[in-house]
DNA sequence: TATGTCAAGGTCAAAAAAGGTCAAAATATC
DNA sequence: GATATTTTGACCTTTTTTGACCTTGACATA
């Protein structure tokens, strides 16, 4: 059963893929009236799912005229890769920043969908026993090694 | 007379038998409805009779729409499988026995040529600042859980 | 030019909707 | 009778949904 915010998350993506700037504007307040719920329901669906982290970068306008405008950031080339890497190399990654970027990865057709489920299952340390500080440059060191796997091109 | 975690057990399992996909998704609050007993006896029935061991691989998410999936392993068909799910639950894999795994697991296409490669990087922790020990727990870790990954039905 | 109005969007915290944990009590089993 | 397994319940954490109240900016108008 999906929820509000799943709609919601879907909706706004059909739409980025349907436009060719791959980018939109929205109006929070028709968006609400569509999905038949409060306009703060939007800000949350944008906070949790939107994020800079996982790919899209958001801009808004408040008064009369205002909008939504969200953009996806693409990976284009071994540029944005070598900023992930360097991400991964910052000692501390968090399963879920971790994750973030493996979902992205995935988005963009970087990493198949099975690539995916390997990796996270990976990142999980939760039945490790192993203290925070381990796990984290645990991850740090899959995460790194696999974009450079991925750098090194065609394998 | 059959106890109540043994009828749980029995009817999560119908439900699998019945799902094309070998996964299902269950509402723990529902499930206990059903049987009219407390919801935290629906964790017990997982954790006593869905475990890796015995062939199940549970997901679960929590808040409002949360669920929990149960995922079949295909551990009957494959007894070589499981072995080596025991194999590599031993807590010391050296990164020899590693690669030996990976690289048999190639051989007889269960991964591809380009997962054998990002997972013999995986474990090479030459320079990762840690003691053998944990190490070879990190491998263990790995190993196991691409085992798992690679038993699931549903991917 | 300064000001008021109104149409956006923003914030934040409470309520609701799931699932998780843990230990005590009750039953079974040996 | 001792031990193992099952059942129950009180309390916790995570995620989503809702609503009351706040801020911003364009435009009209005095």
């Amino acid at each position: 059963m999906k929820t509000l915010v799943d709609r919601i998350e879907q909706y706004i993506k059909q739409l980025l893929d349907m436009s060719l700037k791959g980018s939109i504007e929205l109006k929070r307040n028709d968006l609400a009236a569509i999905f038949m719920c409060v306009p703060s329901q939007i800000n949350y669906v944008l906070e949790t799912r939107f994020t800079n982290q996982q790919g899209y970068y958001v801009e808004t306008r408040r008064g009369a005229g205002g909008y939504i405008r969200v953009i996806r950031l693409s990976i284009e080339d071994d540029a944005e890769l070598e900023k992930m890497l360097n991400l991964a190399s910052n000692k501390k990654v968090s399963q879920q920043a971790g994750e973030c970027l493996i979902n992205r990865l995935t988005d963009e057709e970087f990493l198949t969908e099975r690539e995916n489920v390997l990796l996270k299952a990976f990142l999980d340390t939760s039945n490790m026993p192993i203290e925070a500080e381990t796990a984290d440059l645990f991850r740090s060191h899959l995460l790194k090694t696999m974009l450079l796997c991925l750098l090194r091109e065609n394998i």
